[in-house]
RNA sequence: GGGCAAGUGGCGGAAUUGGUAUACGCGCUGGUCUUAGAAACCAGUGCCGCAAGGCUUAAGAGUUCGAGUCUCUUCUUGCCCA
């Protein structure tokens, strides 16, 4: 037996991958790319899954003759590194460099087709430069704009903090009560393209239903339209947001936010002040609001019913209704909405039916589906799509509403008020204005002599760098000590690999006419909605101003890998253990290894290190093969899933990747055999069929079918290797197979292929269907399968026949039986319908 | 609360899209080899049955010559909703 040495094999291959590129000059253009990673310092098993499915693509491509691009790089600033640098010495840029160091040194020992020259890292100023060069182009173009927002304030960090990073209403660090702060901040105006993001959506046939799907909910674009209510005894109207105005004559409340413009009426009001506590507590997704108690607080107000002269309708605040979704204040029709019903049933308000549910019961909840309208005069007898069109009109006539667009997308607030990122290349003047730096004077560097330890923004505490002058006037003037948000860095890196080197502006628009769109993105599910979406915003902005681009959506085809995932152990005083820390007993229980005490075994969930259940990528090459891995992290469940790790299965990856060694080897030594045709036509025809099931399932990402007929295939092999079969055939056929492996296995299938002294290894195998193929066929009897016969592909029907009343077992069900009719579909089956 | 998926052996999962259900792998059982174990190799492995055969894709109904796949009802699980 010859001992597979992937030690070897693995290091001689890489030297030569790292020269060797994917670009095929004639070929026709393929941009792979996988979602670049943060520079942490150590891969982990999720860019380990990511990666290979990347190069397995990439090389497939590459094999098939298209020029590739495959490169890769570092989304590089962010709070990690200023943390870090605070507790060890280092400098965020010595941090992440040496991050990056390590992690491209692991990065390679999985033998990936990454093109390194293309390397790009997002805190290179020569990255940054270009992003402060398009921020000054968006700002040109009016994308750009600086508004007064609430923000979540930490007291502590002095910072805002994102809405992931507000847990219980707490900063995620510090633990202090988050404060609603209002911030002047910079936004790119996402919500001026709002429409072509919503629209093409539609042509993005390459990505997940789920991924448009959530873009489209996250855009949330409703119709409907807003009406103005008087208000008794009082000068000014309430103005009201609806998606449904056709439910208007089954109104029975106004609802308005706790901070409409009607609550000042009631500042000295302890109970209101206690009810608007209250409201603050609910929280404001969407799910919270649904699920809440609704609560209120009449204003003993009303508002006149503008169809109904004599209705008067009460006016609440109410907490369900907020201040910053439409216009802070909804009619309540109670019969036609949940939340409406809710709130009708606690404070007994009137539930006047207007749509038509086809009875006469009293409602028990809210009825939301289509019918027809009634109690409602002029709309009486239409649907709802008809009657909202006919009320529209009526409210515009009357002058007392419009229609109106509404979307959930608000714009995109880009400050941040950290070190780590890139300077936003803006200045204050003395008098308060603020104005653009000049393009010339780019790149606004990072000082470097920064005290990370001081409270708040050390840029707002860096006298050097904040003050300065504006070139223009000469007038004194202080930079904008905010950096940019990280997710602008990723939304135009894939731009940048057309051209890394590109000294004239952030891309060479030549390489990036030729190169975009991305034909193939690989990355997580967990950027499905603000990544794509702002890469998707960048492009189409860039596209707005720059007519020489002229792309309109930046990822072509999507795929989202699923999570890897791994089981959780706690000791007895709820630590958390890593997988080595215990070991499994044959009982079946689970011990530690140190003190052998019991340990318990938690659900599987996605690797974290606060759950300790990490495997180390790099230990698992070391002691099983880059190969093995690669092979294991695609075999065991379909890509988009998610994947339990097993070490097992590494280890039956090894075994396998060894026996498939030594079927090469015996192949090549194998002595001349005599041939039979028969034999060996039957072995060219089951391997012909398995390499064309190969393709499809590499072309539909189904990876891990791919891998189970590389498992038949080697049993067919092994099968076959004593039969009377020439060695060319063989030998020809295993060679096939080794190019098939190629994107899976690379470093194994290169050397078999070289030892086999192969001159075509960069070229797939195409397989000539002249051939006869022999195919196993169904005889049904009513639609029971009553036997399986081989025969020649695309026999007929009376010869199929002929078979089943020659030789069959399935003969004896239709024999002295009457049959009525028989259906035949050429290749699969053959079903006789006998009377009982 | 709403939206979207999905439920197939002991486990991970296949099934050419309405045409052979359980491919392939793991695990398990038996055997060969070995002092023994590991490895390797061979055979078996959905359930009932000696067999012929019958049953089986969360549960129930429907359409069809034929349903894991389509339709409806119910149950369960997962994901998303700044």
């Amino acid at each position: 037996m010859e001992r597979l040495n992937f030690h070897v094999i693995e290091k001689k291959w890489q030297n030569i991958f790292a020269k060797k590129k994917l670009y095929n000059k004639n070929g026709k253009k393929f941009y792979c790319l996988e979602m670049f990673p943060y520079p942490s310092g150590k891969i982990h098993m999720g860019h380990v899954r990511n990666y290979t499915i990347g190069d397995v693509i990439a090389r497939f491509k590459y094999l098939k003759g298209f020029n590739v691009l495959h490169p890769m790089g570092w989304d590089a600033f962010g709070l990690p590194a200023e943390n870090a640098s605070k507790l060890n010495k280092l400098s965020p840029q010595d941090w992440t460099d040496q991050n990056i160091k390590s992690m491209k040194k692991q990065l390679k020992l999985l033998g990936l087709s990454i093109d390194w020259d293309l390397e790009i890292s997002t805190c290179d100023k020569d990255y940054y430069k270009y992003q402060q060069e398009l921020f000054l182009d968006f700002y040109k173009h009016g994308l750009i704009s600086r508004k007064e927002t609430y923000v979540n304030w930490d007291p502590v960090e002095n910072t805002v903090l994102a809405n992931e990073q507000v847990v219980n209403g707490r900063g995620w660090r510090s633990n202090a009560i988050v404060q609603r702060k209002k911030l002047s901040q910079w936004f790119f105006n996402i919500t001026k393209l709002v429409e072509p993001l919503l629209n093409d959506l539609k042509s993005l046939n390459g990505w997940p239903e789920k991924v448009r799907l959530m873009q489209k909910n996250w855009i949330g674009r409703s119709f409907g339209c807003e009406i103005l209510f008087d208000i008794q005894g009082k000068k000014e109207k309430i103005k009201v947001f609806t998606t449904r105005p056709d439910t208007i004559f089954g109104a029975s409340f106004i609802a308005v936010s706790s901070d409409h413009a009607l609550s000042k009426d009631f500042i000295n009001n302890s109970n209101f002040q206690k009810f608007k506590d209250e409201c603050n507590k609910t929280g404001t997704t969407e799910e919270a609001l649904a699920n809440a108690d609704k609560i209120g607080f009449n204003t003993n107000l009303f508002a006149q019913h503008p169809f109904l002269k004599d209705k008067k309708i009460p006016i609440y605040f109410a907490n369900f209704v907020l201040m910053d979704y439409g216009t802070g204040a909804i009619f309540g029709c109670p019969a036609h909405d949940q939340r409406d019903f809710d709130f009708a049933k606690k404070y007994n308000l009137m539930i006047q039916k207007v749509v038509s549910n086809n009875n006469n019961d009293d409602l028990t909840e809210a009825f939301t589906g289509n019918g027809q309208i009634i109690n409602s005069k002029f709309l009486n007898g239409l649907d709802i799509p008809n009657a909202k069109v006919k009320i529209i009109e009526e409210i515009e006539k009357l002058n007392i509403g419009k229609k109106k667009v509404f979307y959930r997308l608000k714009d995109w607030g880009i400050s941040r008020q950290r070190y780590w990122g890139c300077p936003i290349p803006m200045i204050y003047l003395e008098d308060g204005s603020v104005v653009p730096v000049d393009k010339s004077e780019l790149p606004i560097l990072l000082p470097k002599d920064v005290d990370l330890k001081t409270q708040g923004n050390p840029l707002d505490a860096h006298p050097k760098w904040k003050n300065t002058i504006h070139k223009l006037t000469g007038r004194k003037a202080t930079r904008e000590t905010d950096t940019l948000d990280t997710f602008v860095d990723s939304s135009w890196y894939f731009l940048r690999f057309c051209s890394p080197n590109y000294k004239k502006g952030p891309f060479n628009e030549k390489e990036v006419k030729y190169w975009m769109p991305v034909d193939q993105y690989i990355g997580g599910i967990e950027h499905a909605i603000l990544h794509l979406l702002y890469s998707r915003f960048f492009i189409k902005a860039i596209n707005s101003f720059n007519k020489n681009i002229n792309i309109s959506e930046p990822f072509k085809s999507l795929f989202t890998q699923g999570m890897v995932c791994h089981e959780t152990y706690k000791d007895e005083k709820g630590n958390w253990l890593s997988p080595n820390e215990v070991e499994k007993v044959s009982n079946g229980l689970t011990i530690n290894k140190i003190n052998k005490k019991n340990v318990i075994v938690g659900p599987s969930e996605s690797m974290s290190k606060s759950k300790k259940n990490t495997i180390d990528p790099e230990t698992m090459i070391t002691k099983y093969g880059a190969d093995a891995v690669r092979w294991f992290i695609l075999s065991d469940s379909p890509p988009e899933k998610d994947i339990q790790w097993s070490d097992i299965g590494v280890v039956s990856a090894n075994k396998f990747l060894q026996k498939i060694w030594n079927l090469v080897y015996k192949i090549k030594n194998r002595k001349e055999s005599k041939k039979n045709d028969i034999v060996t036509r039957n072995f060219n025809s089951e391997i012909n069929i398995l390499i064309n099931k190969i393709n499809k399932s590499i072309k539909d990402f189904k990876f891990n079918v791919t891998i189970a007929h590389f498992y038949e295939i080697y049993n067919i092999f092994n099968k076959n290797i004593d039969k009377k079969i020439g060695n060319v055939s063989l030998t020809s056929n295993i060679i096939k197979i080794m190019k098939l492996m190629i994107p899976f296995t690379p470093h194994l299938a290169y050397e078999c292929l070289e030892i086999f002294n192969c001159k075509t290894a960069d070229k797939w195998p195409e397989i000539k269907n002249n051939e006869k193929i022999e195919i196993k066929f169904a005889i049904q009897v009513n639609g029971k399968t009553r036997d399986i016969i081989s025969i020649e592909e695309n026999l007929k029907e009376d010869e199929i026949k002929r078979i089943v009343s020659g030789n069959s077992k399935a003969h004896k069900f239709i024999l002295n039986k009457k049959v009525l009719k028989t259906i035949f579909v050429k290749n699969k089956i053959m079903n006789y319908i006998i009377k009982q």
